[in-house]
DNA sequence: CGTCTTAAGTCAGCCTTGTTGACTTTCCAA
DNA sequence: TTGGAAAGTCAACAAGGCTGACTTAAGACG
């Protein structure tokens, strides 16, 4: 139809316009996403990368390094620089796997525990802050939206982290 | 009150569950967000950044290099770096201001909107398949939770980009 | 047992994209 | 006329991606 309804379902939020809304308000949440955690980790000789590490290794204790490879998205040589720092450094554990011993499982240390704490708790406060200000509604489509944007092969990843599946 | 209500509003939405799932949408949906336009940039010799400056400088034609400055939030040397390159390849056009003739205003030319619509065409599919799937109500709200999300010092680029202001 | 494969780790080198700091040129405005 | 803002440039550095090549250890299997 030419008015941009189809069967009397009206269409308009697909049209460029809204899609670029979309784009640029991605663009700069983005920002704010990482903005508290970065601001942490610049006092250390620590970055981005060090937190997403701590993050999942967190969420999946035990974790082998191939799992935490997948589930990063990046090579074996870039996590292993920033897993070898944090293993050094008294953060991580690197243990043996005990049916597979080729295998390597990761554990925060106590230490590692407390920074992954503060670092999730600095983004935790603002998304608290954006959703209080939107309300549950808003914060079911913001998922759902998010979800339904990632790629086939990731999205696997994010729903067994969250429905709790090992 | 103990069951995690308070007058009668439920409050569940709120828990570091919740924001934590948030938090891992939305850095996997971020992932799905840049990848479309990484796979073409990496065929050329530009980068993320490189679409950046090409997004904004079509979407607000004839800037000045210290306004793009604020949007992207980089550094003036790391601006330069990738705008020298879009301005030698004849994607980026820059011309000295007629009332302020220390300023540089920015114009795409034929060839490099051409490049930035084939990006953003890219980009915009996937979002319009993650909007389409979604529906428009969620879409509202993923736009409410990421405006809440940004900076203060941000929002105001956004809903002037938003709006169609100057 | 021997071979193949897999998991992990390492070394070297490259690129993009961010940073600081110092400096110049241009040119508006007080 | 002078101060300061806008722009641009050079140098140096760091984080964090990447590829390629290679080793070590150990499970899998004919």
């Amino acid at each position: 139809m030419a008015d941009g309804t189809t069967g009397g379902e009206n269409l308009l939020f697909l049209t460029d316009e809204q899609l670029r809304k979309g784009i640029e308000a991605m663009f700069f949440a983005y920002r704010g996403f990482t903005a508290d955690p970065d601001r942490i980790l610049a006092d250390m000789s620590y970055g981005r990368a060090h937190h997403r590490a701590l993050h999942f290794i967190n969420r999946s204790r035990g974790t082998t390094v191939n799992n935490l490879l997948a589930v990063l998205g990046v090579t074996k040589q870039s996590l292993n620089r920033v897993l070898r720092t944090l293993i050094e450094d008294g953060l991580v554990e690197s243990r043996v796997g005990r049916e597979d011993r080729r295998e390597r499982h990761l554990y925060l240390t106590a230490e590692g525990a407390e920074l992954e704490r503060q670092l999730s708790e600095a983004q935790r406060a603002r998304m608290r802050a954006a959703y209080r200000a939107a309300g549950p509604q808003a914060v079911a489509g913001f998922r759902q939206v998010l979800e339904a944007m990632m790629d086939d092969s990731i999205r696997s990843h994010y729903t067994a982290l969250k429905d709790g599946r090992p």
